[in-house]
RNA sequence: GCUACUGUGGCUCAGUUGGUAGAGCAGCUGAUUCGUAAUCAGCAGGUCACCGGUUCAAGUCCGGUCAGUAGCUCCA
């Protein structure tokens, strides 16, 4: 059996195990079950219970479910009737409404563990709990979820576990879980002092004077590459009166999103509402439209950073990766027909070219026709043919994946999904075709032919949000960014003060090449120096003493290396960092 | 928004069965003038998230609100 088939088969059977403890437990009578499926790294199974599971009964769960594997009760599985299928179920509602939802023809089949534990299941399963003696298991954590997803149906709750083949793979696993623990960015970015929240601006992220710098180094390269890219940056209003959401279609599709504005009266009726936008979209067509283009002109690519805000539930912030306030790197690219597959490929290459930068690895997913899509199917088609073509010659035919029908009403897209230094996977560029915008905005372009066509839009981004690509990098690289977007560069260190005129000339030597120094010239304990400028994580820490004023050099101490380069020519230091700076290395250099 | 949980000085945490707050680090002052991740001494710092209730007495119990965490739903 292969390794994960064997995976979804004894994830499988645990789930059942899991409810079948539980049953046990608190009583077949107080328990209703709904579904239990594996997932990437154990189980979950769905129940109704007489109370709260808690923390204190993870280890009675465990337990329970050894002495049931022990049991080595045998697996049946058992076609029935629809009548049969009820009555087995019979008090159990969701089972109940599952059996009642399967089509006419379809066989139902049953699995027994023992004679007392039934799950109405496709399978397939273990034949005998003793196949289960090795795996290894634990009770991740209880969580609530919805029936069938639903929010407006009952409420359950979800017990996950994670559960691997042996020991030593569940073992891994919880390492890997704890290193992304160590990693959250919500914990080292205060740390760091890189950002912070306030319970005044739930969802909207202070940057502090460290994060920002890292911040703008990220921007400045993002700007760099667009303007090579023949991108033109735009800016534009935060809050709009409610008649350009209203052309838009937001006020009707997205109100519950946006934070609105009221006018003179307080009236939120009233003609002079505003609502701060929560996409850059209208603005930017209100951008186009302010004159006559031709065809000449095309594609005009309006690029922005402006702040856009979203209001969320309030379950539904996580640190950077869900904010209320944040920046898009946005764009909105006005073409013809024609030019959609070219300048698809251009952005491609942009985003090559940015997460290589990163080294990250990511992949592209093509989104096709929903079903209640808008706009004329000819031009559906042959837009989607030409994303397919784009990423049949950069991936080849069969290597991407395509969401049939996953794609917006107003066009298809290709969605980037990178994964990162632990291997997760996270959702960030995406290439979203626009046939219904211009349509709303009545933009137009002159034809050759003298006529006036519709232009398409492409709206593209490459991190997604800055806020939650940031977020991303703090994770990939624990805090310890490259060279180029550390937040200081280079630390200072004079032992004494006496040397602290010679490492007033480092620090501007550097600071002359764009370089970001931080200097200690307070009389103290040179080691309280460089703790504070390792903790921050500073590429490099400069020693500086007697030694060194006397040859002119300095004492490298490179991040995340314990030997120290003594006698450094201060000139090849600094061509070092400004060549590191320029080029955007990933790693350190460590020899000078 | 839903389920469970959390909220004590800048940070990490302690606070016993309710008796009106404690440590280390950081900070400040002084001493040390130092060669690579915690030199020594002293000082200062908290309406225990907020509002209300029970009680002679609440950081400790109860209710509500806010913020946050793990998920669910939704999403960049």
């Amino acid at each position: 059996m292969e390794k994960e088939e064997f995976a979804a088969v004894y994830r499988h059977s645990m789930a059942h195990i899991l409810a079948k403890a539980v049953i046990e437990i608190f009583g077949r009578e107080n328990v209703q079950y709904a579904i239990g499926p594996q997932i990437a790294d154990g189980c979950y199974y769905d129940f109704v219970l007489p109370r709260a599971v808690t923390q204190d009964d993870f280890d009675t769960i465990e337990k329970k479910m050894r002495e049931i594997i022990r049991r080595r009760e045998d697996w049946t599985r058992k076609e029935v009737s629809r009548g049969e299928a009820l009555k087995i179920f019979a008090g159990q509602k969701f089972k109940t409404e599952l059996i009642e939802d399967l089509p006419e023809d379809e066989v139902i089949t049953v699995y027994y563990t023992g004679d007392d534990y039934v799950d109405l299941c496709r399978g397939p399963h273990v034949d005998n709990s003793q196949e289960l003696m090795n795996v290894a298991f634990k009770v991740k954590s209880v969580s609530g979820a919805y029936w069938r997803g639903d929010e407006k149906r009952d409420s359950l709750q979800r017990i996950y576990l994670y559960v691997f083949q042996n020991k030593e793979d569940l073992k891994a696993h919880l390492a890997l879980v704890r290193e992304a623990q160590e990693r959250d960015h919500k914990k080292i970015g205060p740390q760091l002092d890189l950002f912070m929240f306030n319970e005044t601006a739930p969802g909207m992220p202070y940057w502090l004077p460290r994060g920002w710098k890292s911040y703008r180094a990220l921007v400045k390269y993002w700007r760099e590459v667009h303007d090579r890219h023949g991108y033109q940056e735009i800016s534009a209003p935060v809050i709009n009166n409610k008649k350009l959401w209203l052309i838009s279609g937001h006020w009707a599709h997205y109100q519950n999103n946006m934070f609105i504005v009221p006018g003179t009266t307080m009236d939120l009726s009233a003609d002079d509402v505003m609502a701060a936008k929560p996409m850059n979209c209208p603005n930017a067509m209100m951008t186009y439209k302010r004159t006559v283009h031709s065809y000449k002109e095309l594609p005009i690519r309006y690029n922005e950073l402006d702040v856009i805000h979203r209001k969320e539930k309030s379950g539904e912030l996580n640190g950077l990766f869900r904010v209320q306030e944040f920046r898009q790197d946005d764009d909105h690219t006005f073409v013809t027909e024609d030019q959609i597959e070219s300048e698809i490929d251009d952005v491609m290459d942009i985003a090559d070219q940015i997460y290589k930068t990163f080294g990250i690895t990511y992949r592209a997913e093509l989104s096709t026709r929903p079903d209640d899509y808008m706009g004329d199917i000819n031009v559906w088609n042959k837009a989607e043919a030409a994303l397919r073509r784009i990423l049949d010659n950069k991936y080849g035919a069969g290597n991407y994946e395509v969401n049939e029908g996953d794609g917006a009403f107003y066009g298809p897209k290709i969605d980037l999904q990178m994964k990162d230094a632990l291997g997760r996977e996270w959702q960030t560029g995406t290439i979203q075709l626009d046939f219904q915008l211009p349509h709303n905005f009545g933009l137009t372009y002159t034809a050759p032919d003298g006529s006036l066509k519709q232009p398409v839009v492409i709206h593209r981004a490459i991190f997604g949000s800055i806020e939650r690509f940031m977020g991303i990098l703090i994770e990939n690289f624990k805090g310890a960014f490259p060279f180029w977007m550390s937040p200081y560069q280079v630390g200072i260190v004079p032992i004494r003060t006496e040397h602290n005129e010679y490492a007033r000339k480092v620090e501007l030597m550097l600071a002359d090449k764009g370089i970001r120094v931080e200097s200690d010239y307070a009389d103290k304990n040179m080691n309280e120096k460089i703790k504070a400028f390792r903790t921050y994580k500073d590429p490099y820490v400069l020693v500086i003493g007697d030694k060194e004023v006397a040859d002119g050099t300095v004492s490298v101490t490179v991040r995340g290396q314990k030997q120290q380069l003594h006698g450094v020519p201060l000139e090849a230091f600094v061509a070092a960092c400004d060549r590191q700076n320029k080029e955007r290395t990933l790693e350190l250099v460590n020899q000078f």
